[in-house]
DNA sequence: GTTTTGAAATGACTTTTGTCATATCTTTGA
DNA sequence: TCAAAGATATGACAAAAGTCATTTCAAAAC
């Protein structure tokens, strides 16, 4: 049997709307009540399907901690991670606000806690907020200037430029821990799924970037040792 | 000196908001007669730059006829079409929305007649009706649903997929002209850099598409023969 | 109508990336 | 602690796609 840890309890919104980037920062007083009062909690353990591609989903999920891939499936089945989804982040909200089924699976990479807040709680509170409809398109906006980025990269740059950039794109989401790697346990093939090529390639070129001073690695683990070249390798110049 | 045919004159909001997909479709008349006040209209020649990538629109365009494509500047310069723009749609929405600069320049492949909103404007819109932040919402999630399929297949499938892909993408977004012939121009060049790939690629599988008889093709002018073949071939099952 | 320019088409070749096979290393759980 | 399962690593080879050079064609411009 794995080691259960006990998870953290679930907290007030108040919590999570202290995050500059969540959807609910910036609400008054009372809405926040109004949404805690209309949330249920939920806990998904690691690898725990939350929202399977196709799904019509009848709510949407606020992660209170936790990390999550969104993927979506290939022709041979095979993942393509689109994003990941930590503290803070909403799931399900696009499949809801644009009236289709879900186009990107959800699988917890790690124990997570997350409030489930249904449809119409959540259409009603868009209806009584104009500042939560701000704080949405803001958010759907910003995604969508970052899929434009991930498009940009998948047609124009080589394997090896990609993989430093989602290497960066992990240190940056998801930091490093106390030794300096970064603070995320992704299989090779995890990685190969986001940087769209075959896992064999994705282990080869970590080598190589090993070799080469800029990374380490063990085992699973990867520590960020030279930002600056993997920035220039990445052509990221921002 | 080339021809200038006389383009269109401005029409009152109402006429754009009949289409369903539009952003302003299901305002109420008076919603509708103030932006019909607070606009401007303008008229971009083909090849003319609308948007720069980088740039801080004070405004969006709402597009009233013409043809445009949005597209990045890859590293070395390259282009990367991320999606087309036509009637109805709306241009500059998401930097304004989100703060961020313009991801994408726009450039009009025709000659284009749209309305410009200040961002002042567009704001007050969004403040008075709330209809107007949802169906904003609802495009901006759209398109994110539509980022992510076009990731997956960059990521996942071959050239020759992804340009069978992409000649259904141009049939249903700009339909046939009488002679059956897809009623768009674009050289083989724009269509590599959205397929993502070199534009003797596009050419050699334009040929051989041809050469199957799935496509024909006169100069720049192409035309989908075989829809059920090319889904098929772009592994498309929807 | 002819010239000029830019696109499209095609071949030869190189580079990149993917696939398959196999060996080695880490975890995990008994 | 050790065995088994699952990841990672590496080599050899194949396939896909890109690059460069050249030719043919089409569309503007004169």
């Amino acid at each position: 049997m794995p080691k259960k840890p006990k998870l953290e309890t679930p907290r007030h919104c108040e919590f999570c709307a202290q995050h500059p980037s969540s959807a609910f920062h910036g609400l008054g007083k009372e809405a926040l009540e109004d949404i805690s009062q209309l949330k249920t909690c939920v806990t998904f353990r690691k690898g725990q399907v939350i929202m399977h591609e196709g799904a019509r989903p009848q709510g949407v999920y606020c992660v209170h901690n936790g990390k999550i891939k969104l993927y979506t499936l290939g022709t041979e089945g095979k993942e393509q991670i689109i994003r990941f989804v930590t503290k803070g982040d909403l799931i399900g909200y696009r499949s809801i606000l644009s009236d289709e089924p879900i186009s990107a699976s959800a699988t917890a990479l790690e124990d997570t806690f997350a409030c489930y807040i249904p449809k119409s709680s959540f259409f009603k509170v868009i209806e009584d907020n104009p500042k939560f409809s701000l704080n949405l398109l803001h958010v759907s906006c910003h995604e969508l200037g970052e899929a434009g980025k991930m498009i940009t990269s998948l047609a124009q740059k080589s394997v090896k430029e990609r993989l430093a950039e989602i290497l960066l794109i992990l240190r940056s989401t998801f930091g490093e821990d106390e030794e300096g790697y970064l603070d995320i346990s992704l299989t090779r093939e995890e990685i190969a799924n986001m940087v769209g090529t075959a896992t064999e390639s994705v282990i080869r070129l970590i080598s190589e970037l090993k070799k080469e001073g800029h990374i380490d690695s063990k085992g699973k683990r990867i520590k960020v040792n030279d930002r600056r070249a993997l920035r220039q390798i990445a052509a990221v110049f921002e």
